[in-house]
Parts: C-alpha cells; structure tokens; sequence
DNA sequence: CCAGATGATCTGTCCAACAACGGATCGGCG
DNA sequence: CGCCGATCCGTTGTTGGACAGATCATCTGG
C-alpha cells in the first residue's frame, strides 16, 4: 500500500494486483519462471519433454555428461524419468544410445545429426523468446541480469545440499558428496 | 555455438561439470528455484503449504486482495487448491475468513494478530535465506538482480496471457498444434 | 569363479494440479 | 414478490509426474 506513485496511472480500481509486487523475491521468481515456461513451450513445440528434452539435447550436443546418471544429476532429475525422456528422444530421432566399450553397463547418450540441426534451430528460438520475455530491461541490463543469474546459479550448484545443517560458523565440510 | 571465450576464465579444470552452464538461462533460473525452495523451506517449517502459505499470508496482511479468487489470481494457482490453503492456515490460526457485508458470497481472507506476528518472523527468516542464496554476489550486485527481477516480473505479469498468439509481423497464425 | 558394487530399467505408490458439478448469493426483470 | 442469469465458494473424481524399491546386466576385487 501507500508509495502510490501518481505518475503511474495503472487504472487504480481495475488492478486489484497494485501491490508492489516486485518486493517478494520468490513471488517474482516464480512469475518469471512460470512466464518462461509458457513463452519456451511455444518455441518448443515437437520436442518430447518441452524444456526437460532440449536441455537433455543440449547437453548431449555438448557431450561433455558421460551416462544417463551423470546426465541427470547435472538436469537435476531422477533417473528413473531420464529412461522414458531419453526413450522418446531417441523416438523422435534427435539422440542416441551409444555402448561405451570402455563400460558396456553405461550407455553415452550422443547427439544424432538431426539432432544437432534441430538444437541449432531450437536456440535460436529460445533465445527469441527469452528476449521476449526480459522485454522490460535494455540491452545492457538484459547482458547483466542473465551474467547474475549464470554466476548465481553456478555457484547455487556447488551447496545445493548443505543448506540446512550448517547454519552460521560451523566449518563442517564433511558433506562428502560423492557424485556419480 | 561454441563460441569458447578464451575471456571467460570459468575455473577450466576444477569444476567437473565444466559445461559454462550459465550458457542456458532456462536451466540456471531451474537450479535458483529449486534451491531457493529448498533454502527457505527450512526457514518456513510449520507453515502449511510451504512458500504457497508464507506468500497466502503475506498477501493476507497487505490485504490488497478481496477475495479468494483475486487471491489466487494473484498468487497464480487454481481456485480450488486455495479452499485447502486457507482450510490449513485458519487451522494453524494465521488468518480467518471474514463475511464481507456487501457481498455475502465472498469471503475475505484477513490475517490474526498471531498471523502479523508469524510473518513478521518468517519474513526476516526468509531475508536471510535468499542472501545466503545469492551469496555469490556482494551487496550491490544483490541489489541490482533483486531490482532487475522485480521489474522482469512486473512487467511479465501485464502480457502474461498474450504471449503465443502473432510473433510480431507475419500474420500467419499457421501454427495448428494439434496436442497429443 | 564368486561376492559386492554400479548403471539402467521396470513396477507400484503417492501427491499435486486440473476439470466438472452443486450450493449459495447477488443483481436485474416482469 | 418470484424468476433467472451471473458470480463466488466448496467438494469430488481423474490424471500426470515424481519418487522408492526390486530386477537384470555388467564391472571390480579376491
């Protein structure tokens, strides 16, 4: 309430939602997310899993995840969900399954050609829609937000799992963490 | 594609994920809300439905919203979930419903004094939270991506619904989408 | 060769979101 | 006053996605 600005004449019966609004960070974080969703599912159109399939295609484009497990550890799902999402990619023809010789239980999800064409199409347009969806911001504050976010996320990567024991000052590393 | 920055020092040999990563906004805003729900949800154990309640309460104290229908238009969940969230925040003794006079059809969502006292709690608990989160970066950058933010989601929240239809300047609508 | 560990898959269960229906109320009309 | 369409709230039923456990194939160490 009150801080209503006159300079801004939103209608002030009709929008109930006058609330600032921006002061909640994970209320905005959702909006924003849930905006992005709905603009990518647009550009996304054909692809398996919406967002879940081009970024499993963009990782195996990159090929830098070497089997299913590391694979979903990096997208952050369960494993089980990657057996069907890589089921259907290879389906649409976009990925396949490649026996490593090194491990024959591991199975290297590796990018076909039409997938790597179709990935380069795919960004494009995400990226499309992306700066669509930060129409509010100018160039350079569209070039420091996705900076931000890249280096939050980077380093919300690294402590994702201790968050509740350590509390304050507590050097406790013992958080082992054996991934893959 | 590729385009390998040799500017871009990203710690080339530690980090075992060393896909840049920040590269795919969609992903990074993924990892941020997955460890922003996380985080807080140590912050706000007891409440109800979790960040949903905290954000029901806090839109209860503001008291912007009239009814329950502008309260989850504006929270932007489905009515019907809202009657099992106010059902359990009135439980907890947060808020109450209260007839309206005018309108006896609606119930208008008001905090209890216990709710004010909760959220004034919660709300500092919660502060903490995010910059533990968004410690990466130091006060001014935090500053900045919480401002950015905001103004991202205050504008997405105007066109929120038009954003598949016309691209810009072809008209051709050709787009079918026949959905499963 | 045997035993334990690891990767991928399959099965069963649970929960949240959505749609449809019914009850209650308001406003307008004859 | 009584009727009727519209609006708000609540309940019920269905569906899709996510998670845990079991199973099979394979690697590693003795």
């Amino acid at each position: 309430m009150s801080t209503e600005s006159p300079t801004t004449p939103t209608t002030p019966t009709t929008l109930a939602d006058g609330a600032d609004f921006a002061g909640d960070f994970g209320l905005s974080l959702l909006v924003l997310i849930r905006a992005y969703r709905t603009v990518v599912a647009s550009a996304l159109d054909g692809i398996p899993q919406g967002a879940r399939g081009y970024q499993t295609l963009a990782a195996a484009v990159r090929g830098d995840q070497h089997n299913q497990l590391a694979l979903a550890a990096y997208l952050g799902i369960d494993r089980t969900v990657m057996t069907y999402l890589i089921d259907e990619l290879v389906a649409a023809g976009l990925v396949e399954r490649r026996l490593t010789p090194a491990d024959r239980r591991q199975r290297k999800i590796v990018a076909t050609a039409q997938g790597v064409r179709t990935l380069q199409d795919l960004q494009r347009r995400v990226r499309e829609a992306e700066d669509r969806l930060l129409a509010a911001l100018d160039e350079n504050e569209r070039q420091a937000f996705r900076t931000l976010l890249g280096r939050i996320a980077c380093d919300v990567r690294d402590m994702d799992l201790s968050d509740a024991p350590c509390d304050d000052t507590s050097d406790s590393c013992d958080l082992a963490e054996p991934e893959s």
